[in-house]
DNA sequence: TTGTAGGCGTTATCAG
DNA sequence: CTGATAACGCCTACAA
């Protein structure tokens, strides 16, 4: 026999601090034009209650939630242990530092509507949105192109409806792998790929056809992954039957790439000797193989940062850039090619 | 100059479909007493102006906001990366399905104030929340015990005010791991321990320390980890140098399992003959290790997903269980000890 | 079945 | 510096 279950309002604060409605608000926010006193007396009121704002009513009047969402569509929580968006998360959290805005991460779930996120989205809860790996069929381009709401793509969404997006060149990359196993004398290169519902990985691979076609040799040893140490293996198992004269692999992720020299170990063949291998990330997959995996650097964290860095902006009304910022991924020495 | 850029209110739908705001409301919800031509022309007007209901307006009067949280105080960069907390996240969507609840994740910010995720709680933007992985000094359980908002902790709080929590028996898994080691003729015994802010490390502690006890053997062999695979490693360092003539050794997560099991192969150590290892989770890292990791399992999408339930029931206005459900861990086969 | 009216808790405006 | 008062967008008796 406490109290009531309600939580108290500002107008119980008021009464409580003895000063009116307005005074308690402007107390409680800036802090500006109001005497020590009806402070004082209300941050003691504030104590005494337990007092917290009604967030629902504030955002009403405000237009302001003070949150922004961190979108994930990834169906499969099993990719929640993928270190690339553990970069994406500290990315945003970078971002935010010093902002007073919450993020609220949202993830797919298996059930879920297909415009569920969008539609969360689009209802006032969050005042912009960062979305990351996401995948062709997620229409969340459609879904979020009419502007109502700020956001900022994290990697080049499908449909480019001039949505901002901030992405590294993954085109490079793949180039860039390509190159450095055929400077390694590699004649026979295959590839394992991303999910090819996801620009990333469909780029990756398009640099690395570039570059063996350039250098005159066949681009057809390409198997599907899905950034996964398991894909990776089944990739790098399917390629190997098929094609055991093979001398070099892009896994287009340290993961796969993990899991491709599990399977080529296990089935006799030295590395790089016999055949050398580059992955995709540097996100900290790449230190723990041995030897120690020779790989592109994907600067998430950055890119990331700057993407939350532009939503941000556009938070505040300021239009983001028109050219999407690019950066540009470099290759991290190992052991491997 | 397609149109305005705030979003269409009810009352637009309302004008638009030549009904009255409660007409369009009702059709927008329940639908029941809605002649089928209002009907129609309510959902046609939604789809043309792309209608979404603000939901702070809506939540202001329902109070009810259609969303739950998952609180996870841990660090960003460990939140995606670690086989738990990916559980975790299982737990909470499976028991979500077919509830139309979103799910909000928030996690621990660097620079954010102590009583930031709490404020956020309780200003009214979800309905509950399911905290988990909380330590000692987060506080959570104070700041949430006046019962104002449903909470249900995943894993025992440490200041218990009858607050509801599911959790597994630590103390059973630390002590059944510590007999497997016994039970194998291991004589030194260690223990590489998690975070000691957190009940499920101590637990865990607990039970190795008291079945060794039992057998007659000192319980002093204890490194601290931090339940990831560095921590692990850093952990069996420390052990390897100042007893090199340990023989077993417990693990409090598979993850500091492998650290550990890497280091102890690199000094030569042959696992299980020279050093058994028994690990703690079994939540896919057991399998990847050579040989395969002796571990316990830790039932933690049931855990999680049954503590979700509980939430889910207290949001409807039912009581919590007086008593906590624990599950118990049970051994799973391995080759290390 | 439909419309009218009132209020949810907060901030913003504008006199005092 | 303070205090009425009017929104914000929606839901829900209640009356028609």
């Amino acid at each position: 026999m406490t109290g009531p279950q309600t939580s108290p309002t500002l107008d119980d604060v008021a009464r409580a601090a003895g000063v009116s409605r307005s005074t308690a608000s402007r107390a409680i926010n800036g802090g500006s034009r109001v005497s020590p006193e009806a402070q004082a007396a209300v941050d003691d009121a504030i104590a005494r209650l337990g007092y917290a704002p009604n967030r629902a009513a504030r955002s009403l009047v405000t237009r302001r939630t003070g949150s922004i969402a961190l979108v994930v569509p990834e169906p499969d929580a099993r990719i929640l242990t993928d270190p690339f968006l553990a970069g994406v998360l500290r990315g945003v959290s970078q971002a935010l530092v010093g902002t007073d805005l919450q993020l609220v991460l949202l993830i797919a779930r298996p059930d879920e509507r297909p415009g569920g996120p969008a539609r969360y989205l689009r209802s006032g809860h969050v005042d912009g949105a960062v979305v990351a790996s996401h995948h062709r069929e997620d229409r969340l381009e459609d879904q979020l192109a009419d502007g109502r709401l700020p956001v900022v793509f994290v990697g080049r969404p499908f449909d480019d409806r001039n949505l901002p997006y901030v992405d590294v060149d993954n085109v490079a990359g793949g180039r860039t792998a390509a190159e450095r196993l055929l400077g390694r004398g590699c004649r026979s290169i295959a590839t394992i790929t991303g999910p090819l519902d996801m620009t990333a990985a469909l780029d990756r691979l398009d640099g690395w056809r570039a570059a063996l076609e350039e250098a005159g040799l066949a681009a057809d040893l390409v198997a599907d992954g899905d950034f996964t140490v398991e894909g990776g293996a089944r990739a790098m198992d399917r390629l190997l039957a098929e094609h055991p004269q093979i001398d070099g692999v892009f896994a287009a992720s340290d993961l796969m790439a993990t899991g491709a020299m599990q399977v080529l170990q296990a089935a006799g063949r030295r590395i790089p000797e016999d055949v050398a291998v580059v992955g995709y990330d540097a996100l900290g997959a790449a230190e723990r193989t041995s030897p120690r995996l020779t790989t592109l650097r994907n600067p998430v964290v950055e890119m990331v940062s700057a993407a939350t860095a532009v939503l941000l902006d556009a938070v505040e009304g300021h239009p983001a850039p028109a050219a999407p910022r690019i950066l540009v991924p470099e290759l991290v020495e190992g052991g491997t090619a």
